[in-house]
DNA sequence: CTGTTAGCGCTTTCAA
DNA sequence: TTGAAAGCGCTAACAG
C-alpha cells in the first residue's frame, strides 16, 4: 500500500521506525554503500518502508551533513541566446549522469549580475561553476568564482586562470572550405565576421589552410569582412559576385550573412548551388533549415561543449577532493570539433 | 581588511565570536528582521565581522532550519526550444525579485523524464513547481507535482487540476488581422496551423472576429490549413495567390510559414508589402527580423508568461502558508496578451 | 535588547 | 551486522 500524497514530513527516522531498524541502517541502504553490509532481510524491510511511507530524501539536509551539495552552478547570458539552450542541455544531461543538479543563473551579460549570480550560487554551496558565453570570446570572470573549481564554456579567461572549453574555429573553417573544394570549386569567396574576434580569426585561418593544402593560393580579393548581419552578408556577397572573375562558391562567416548572401545571389538570377555554392557557419536551425535551398553549414558544438565542460568540472572537483589542488592555475583549453551539416546549398 | 579567498568554512558562529555577540544577533541582523531590535552599534560590529571574515550564509542550512528552501522548480522541454529560453528568462527574473532561486530541469518531452525531474526537484524541497511546454497544448503533468503548488506555462492540464498561464491566441489573431484591415486590406488570406491545436483554433477565431467586426464576411476560400513549415507556407501561399480573386494580404499562422510565403510571393514577381502584405505569428527573431523585408508579426509572450507564472506561484504558496489550501483544484487560466511587432511587411 | 536552547534531516565515526 | 551519538550551519522560540 502506498502512502497518500503529501510525503512532505516523512523523515528517515520514520522509515527506520517503520522498518524497526536504526537510522544508520536506513542511511546505508539508501546510499547503496557496500563497505558496511546489511542483511538482505533488513534491506528489504527498509526498502519496503521507504515505499510505504513515500519517503523522499531531503537533499538539503543530506548536503549539510555530507558537506556536498551535489549542485553545480551554470552562469550564462541566457538573455540573448538561442544558443545558450544547447549548452544548458548538454551540461544538464551530463550532470544528471553524475547525479548532479545544475543551478542555472543568468548573468544578463552584465558584470554586476554575473557577480551576484556567483555569489548566490556560492551561497547554495555549489561544488563547481560553469561560466558560458553566447559567442566565443575572452571574458572577465567574477573573482569569487575562484573559490570553487570553475570551467569556462565558449569563452576563455584572458588571464588564463580557468580552464575552458571552446569550439575549434580553425577546424570548422577548414571543413567548410574543404567541402567546397571537394565540390570542385577553386575560387571560393569568404565573407568573414568582424575582424579580431576569435571566430573570425580562426575561421579565416582554417579557410587559408584548406586552400593552401589544396595547392590554391588564397586570393585576398575574395575575402571580405562583414558584420554578422543579413544585410552585411547581402552587401558583401554582392561585391564578391560583381567581381570580374567572380567566385563560384561563398563561405559565409555565419548563417545570417549566408541568408543575406542568398538574396544577393537571387537578385543576380543565379542559382544555388548550381551557379554559386554556399556554406554557412553556426547552424542556426531556424535559418539554415528553412532557407531554400536549405543551407549547408558548420555547426557550433554547444551541446558537446556543455557536456565536456561538466565532465571536466567533475574531474577538477574529484582532483580537489583528493587534495590535488596545487594552487597553480590549470590553463587547459579544450577544443571541440565543429561538424559540417550537409543540406542543399552545395552540390554533392 | 578583507579576508583571503576561501570563505568556505566561515560559519555564523565565527561571525558571532568575532563580533562578540550571540549567533541569534547575527541571524537577526542578516535576516534584516525588525521584530527584535539590535543596537546600531552591535549591528555594525556584526556587519563588519561578516565582511572581515568573508562570511557567506549557507543556503542549505538555512533552508533546513527554516523549512523553506527558497527554491522553485521549472520543468521544460529545453531540448527543442528556442522558446524555452524566454520563459526561463522571465521566470528567472521574477524569481530573483522574490529572492527565490530557480532550479531548472529538462523533461525532454518524455513522461518518464518529467517524472524523474519532478522527483529530483521535490528532493531539493522546492516550494513550488512550474511546468512549461514549448507549444501551447494540453499536457499530462506528473502526479507527484500535486505535492507542491504548481503552475503550468504555455500549456494546461486537461483535468484542470493546475492553474495555467497561456497566450491569448484569439487576441493575437485579432490583432494581426486588424493590422491588415487598418492598412486597407479587405481580402485577407489566412494560412493556419494544423487544425485542432489551441493555437490554430484561437488564431482562426481571432481572424474571424476581426473580419466580422469590420463588417467583412469571412470567405472560407481564403483560409487554408498548413503544417507549420516553410514548405507548407510556400504551398499554401501559392494556392492563395493563384486564386482568381486573390487576397492582397496574408496572415500566416507562424513565421516559418510566412518565410515560405515570401518565396511564393517573390516567385510571382509580387512585392511585399506593396502588392501583398504579410503578417506572421510567433516572432521567431531569427526569421522575422532577418527576412527581407523584415516580417511584421505577432509575438508569443514567453517572457511575460514566465514572469506571471512565478508571480502566481508565489501567491499560491503564500496562500498555502496561511492555511488557505482548501484542497479544491484552482482552475485558473491566466491569459497573456500577444503584442504585434511592426516591421516592414505591411505598409504603414 | 541579548543570549540560551532546541531542533531541522541527514551522515558518519565509533562502539557494541 | 547494528546502534548511539555527535555534529553540519542555521532559525526561532523563549528566557534573561
Amino acid at each position: 500500500m502506498r502512502a497518500s500524497g503529501k510525503s512532505r514530513n516523512v523523515t528517515m527516522s520514520d522509515v527506520a521506525r517503520h522498518a524497526r531498524v536504526s537510522r544508520t541502517a536506513v542511511s546505508f541502504v539508501l546510499a547503496g554503500r557496500s563497505d558496511t553490509s546489511v542483511s538482505p532481510q533488513t534491506r528489504d524491510r527498509i526498502l519496503d518502508a521507504v515505499r510505504d511511507l513515500g519517503y523522499r530524501p531531503n537533499a538539503g539536509a543530506r548536503a549539510l551533513a555530507a558537506q556536498r551539495s551535489g549542485l553545480f552552478g551554470l552562469i550564462t547570458e541566457i538573455v540573448t541566446a538561442p544558443f545558450a539552450v544547447d549548452v544548458i542541455k548538454g551540461a544538464q544531461e551530463r550532470a544528471w549522469e553524475d547525479r548532479k543538479f545544475l543551478l542555472i543563473a543568468s548573468s544578463e551579460d552584465r558584470a554586476d549580475m554575473a557577480e551576484a549570480a556567483v555569489e548566490k550560487l556560492l551561497e547554495q554551496r555549489v561544488e563547481g561553476l560553469l561560466y558560458a558565453a553566447t559567442w566565443h570570446r575572452a571574458v572577465q570572470v567574477p573573482k569569487a568564482a575562484g573559490e570553487v573549481p570553475t570551467v569556462l564554456v565558449n569563452c576563455f579567461d584572458a588571464e588564463g586562470r580557468f580552464p575552458s572549453v571552446v569550439p575549434d574555429e580553425i577546424g570548422g573553417g577548414r571543413r567548410a572550405t574543404e567541402r567546397l573544394l571537394a565540390a570542385g570549386h577553386e575560387r571560393i569567396g569568404f565573407i568573414n565576421l568582424d575582424p579580431g574576434i576569435p571566430a573570425a580569426v580562426g575561421r579565416l585561418e582554417g579557410y587559408r589552410q584548406a586552400l593552401t593544402d589544396a595547392g590554391i593560393h588564397p586570393d585576398p580579393d575574395l575575402v571580405i569582412s562583414g558584420h554578422a548581419t543579413a544585410d552585411s552578408g547581402y552587401d558583401a556577397a554582392g561585391r564578391l559576385l560583381d567581381l570580374p572573375d567572380r567566385p563560384t562558391a561563398l563561405f559565409c562567416g555565419n548563417d545570417r550573412m549566408a541568408m543575406g548572401a542568398y538574396d544577393a545571389v537571387r537578385e543576380r538570377a543565379l542559382r544555388i548551388p548550381e551557379d554559386i555554392a554556399i556554406v554557412g557557419f553556426d547552424n542556426q536551425e531556424l535559418i539554415a533549415a528553412y532557407l531554400r535551398p536549405a543551407l549547408t553549414t558548420v555547426a557550433l558544438p554547444f551541446e558537446e561543449m556543455g557536456r565536456t565542460a561538466v565532465s571536466l568540472l567533475g574531474s577538477l572537483i574529484a582532483a580537489g577532493d583528493q587534495g590535488k589542488t596545487d594552487g597553480q592555475p590549470i590553463d587547459t583549453k579544450v577544443t571541440i570539433d565543429c561538424p559540417l551539416l550537409e543540406r542543399s546549398s552545395v552540390r554533392p
